[in-house]
RNA sequence: GCCGAUGUAGCUCAGUGGUAGAGCAACGGUUUCGUAAACCGUAGGCCUCGGGUUCAAAUCCCGACAUCGGCUCCA
């Protein structure tokens, strides 16, 4: 007998089909047998299936063709299996292990013998193509774990073996396998129907991966790579990433003489006259913004001794990061550099008698500060040991909390908003070993995320992630190569409120316990830069950039009044210089467009003759020669600083 | 810290066992020129550092240091 299902295609239109009609059948009878060549899997009520799919229940379909946003996951899925089977083949002996999709691409962890070298790359780039020249098709099978676990385990598959033992624990019946050519691999599927499909695949870079990410692990051998769906799409990503390599604020830094390393400082950035400018806006920027928002800023030393970290918990659990001084050579380290801010102001907090009616209290702080990074996590500005953060801690009471949340969190979209930069954010909440009571921890994260969901800002929850001392707010930015960058952080602080005995004097006579929020808005200058560098690509807005205007001469005949433009401009505080260098008008204009000046103002006889200046703008053609005192006008203008509304 | 790659002039890079190179920048000179590179010349190096192999090392080997990519994305 021949049962029947119904199938809803997007438009609405139902379709009878047998029952177990597998989906590209269906697709090539009933829709069209473009749609059914187009096709690389399905959705069936939403969820991702293969097209050999049989069609068993009712359902709604929607084919996901090369053209989905989809697709190139199924194709980069598709690629790491592909790049499994190849290494396989290649080097025998060589356990599989994950292979997911990433942004832009995949990666495949191995266990192997050796690290694979940039020529077994090659190699192995070799072998792909020759799979996908040969059009192989995937193929789906079903297993009870156990008899996966023990074909896996029959293969020397150990690491496959573990994670189908982790799904049947956690309840799979079947796992399924997919297998192309002689090739099989555990797979969630789905795949796309043969290996012609994937248009174009580059295996981009090596490197050494721990097991399930823990350094306790075995380290396996990744191998990253990226898939398109044709050679010009990969030939445009290629391109993409030479392009924002210029971006990268490394070369930015050279560049435009902003900052520099050195190899007896690692993790320490030496500010270049240009660069401390920018860092010292920055600075005043934020100060005076923290000062119109109710926040005081103070100052507090650089090293202290132990007994504060033991106080503040940072001996035990942050000791490795942190730099030690020993006062008397040969005596072990009393001292340390400071690595945070917040326990020497939580002795600020306790230094006198503090009253309900200064809370909110707000200390603002912009101390140096120091973390011994690993050597292998340095990197540019984003990953210094010595920085400093626009750096607060606020105590309040706890029905504070939630108007104090918002009103950071507005704050914040204001101060990123005079950047155009964007953020995505993030909501941690109470990981699995935590401090105080689930009850304190329940209306910490209501008032938290209360108040993030009245900002109406997007943001995604990370269960569990949140400090072992409270939840927190996280806000990353992507840095030209999409890696993501935590800067502001607002985190509650339940613990050390306990450990420094803080208190205050409450309207009813009593000691009452505050609670502490420490919030960064920039996090670090140094990494705030380093994005907002290629966020601009170097070419910073007037009111940031070291030099706002250079006066270039025509001639040198026009040396004098290119001085007292420059003069002029100095005297109402614009960052002005003169090109009086003997090159001719072109070469100097080349020169201020790649120092990215924001103004060059181009003077030659005819402005001399005119008291005038004729202005070019970085990034565009000439304006028009106009008086001195228009370009005022215009510079005033541009320079002034932004004000953020309290 | 771990895996891999890299380290040559201020910058970008060539040079694979036999006397250290180019372009740009710098410096000197000529040119006085109207919106992205005028011309000629000069100087510049412990080839990251330390060991080793060799008649001979920037080059081969070992180590240190630094830099770069990665070490959360879960069949």
């Amino acid at each position: 007998m021949s049962r029947e299902v119904s199938i809803k295609l997007p438009d609405g239109t139902l379709k009878q089909v047998a029952h177990g009609t597998r989906i590209i059948d269906f697709v090539r009878t009933q829709i069209g047998a473009g749609l059914a060549k187009a096709a690389l899997a399905a959705k069936l009520d939403g969820k991702e299936v293969d097209l050999s799919h049989e069609l068993t229940a009712d359902a709604a379909i929607e084919i996901i063709t090369l053209k989905a946003p989809e697709a190139l996951d199924y194709i980069r899925h598709s690629a790491a299996h592909v790049v499994a089977s190849v290494v396989q083949r290649l080097f025998p002996g060589t356990q599989v292990t994950i292979g997911p999709v990433i942004e832009d691409g995949f990666y495949y962890d191995f266990a192997a013998e050796k690290p694979f070298t940039p020529e077994d790359l090659e190699r192995i780039e070799a072998g792909i193509n020759e799979v996908l020249a040969a059009d192989v098709a995937f193929t789906r099978s079903e297993m009870k774990p156990a008899d996966a676990v023990a074909f896996f385990l029959g293969k020397g598959e150990k690491y496959k073996a573990e994670i189908i033992e982790e799904l049947a624990a956690k309840g799979a019946e079947t796992v399924s396998l997919y297998q192309h050519g002689d090739w099989i691999d555990l797979c969630r599927g789905p795949h796309i129907p043969s290996t012609g499909k994937i248009g174009a695949v580059k295996l981009t870079a090596t490197s050494g991966a721990y097991w399930r990410g823990d350094h306790r692990n075995q380290m396996l051998q990744r191998i990253y790579g990226t898939a398109w769906r044709n050679k010009d799409e990969l030939a445009a990503y290629l391109h993409r990433q030479e392009e924002a390599k210029k971006r990268d604020h490394r070369r930015l830094g050279k560049d435009l003489e902003l900052f520099t390393f050195h190899k007896y400082a690692p993790g320490a950035a030496f500010w270049l006259p240009k660069g401390a400018i920018l860092y010292n806006i920055l600075s005043q920027f934020m100060r005076e913004t923290l000062l119109g928002h109710g926040y005081d800023e103070v100052k507090t030393p650089l090293i202290f001794n132990k007994d504060l970290w033991l106080t503040s918990g940072h001996w035990d659990k942050y000791r490795e990061n942190m730099f030690l001084v020993e006062e008397k050579e040969g005596e072990p380290a009393e001292f340390s550099l400071k690595p945070m801010n917040c326990p020497s102001h939580h002795l600020l907090f306790g230094s006198t008698r503090r009253s309900y009616r200064e809370l909110p209290l707000r200390f603002h702080d912009q101390g140096v500060l120091h973390r011994n990074e690993e050597r292998g996590a340095l990197g540019g500005l984003t990953r210094v040991r010595q920085f400093q953060q626009d750096d607060a801690h606020i105590y309040l009471a706890e029905s504070m909390i939630g108007d104090e949340i918002a009103r950071l969190l507005t704050l914040i979209d204001r101060v990123y908003k005079v950047f155009d930069m964007t953020f995505t954010a993030g909501y941690s909440t109470r990981p699995e070993k935590f401090l105080g009571t689930a009850e304190t921890w329940d209306r910490a994260e209501a008032a938290l995320k209360q108040a993030l969901d009245a900002s109406g800002l997007p943001y995604t929850t990370n269960p569990g992630d949140g400090a072992f001392y409270g939840p927190k707010i996280d806000l990353a930015v992507a840095d030209s190569l999409g890696r993501k960058f935590q800067l502001a952080t607002i985190q509650l602080d339940y613990l050390a409120p306990e450990r420094f005995d803080l208190t205050y004097i409450g309207e009813d006579g009593a000691q009452h316990r505050p609670v502490v929020i420490h919030r960064a808005i920039f996090g670090s200058f140094e990494r705030f830069i380093a994005l907002l560098l290629e966020h601009y690509a170097g070419a910073l807005p007037t009111w940031l950039a070291p030099e706002q205007v250079r006066v270039v001469t025509v001639t040198e005949n026009q040396i004098a009044w290119a001085r007292e433009v420059m003069l002029a401009l100095r005297a109402r505080g614009v960052r002005a210089t003169v090109d009086d260098s003997k090159d001719k008008l072109g070469a100097k204009i080349r020169l201020a467009q790649l120092a990215k000046v924001p103004f060059a103002l181009v003077v030659g006889d005819k402005e001399v003759e005119a008291k005038a200046v004729a202005p070019r703008r970085f990034g565009t053609e000439d304006l028009k020669q106009m008086p001195l005192e228009r370009f005022f006008e215009i510079i005033d203008a541009e320079a002034r600083w932004p004000r953020i509304e309290t």
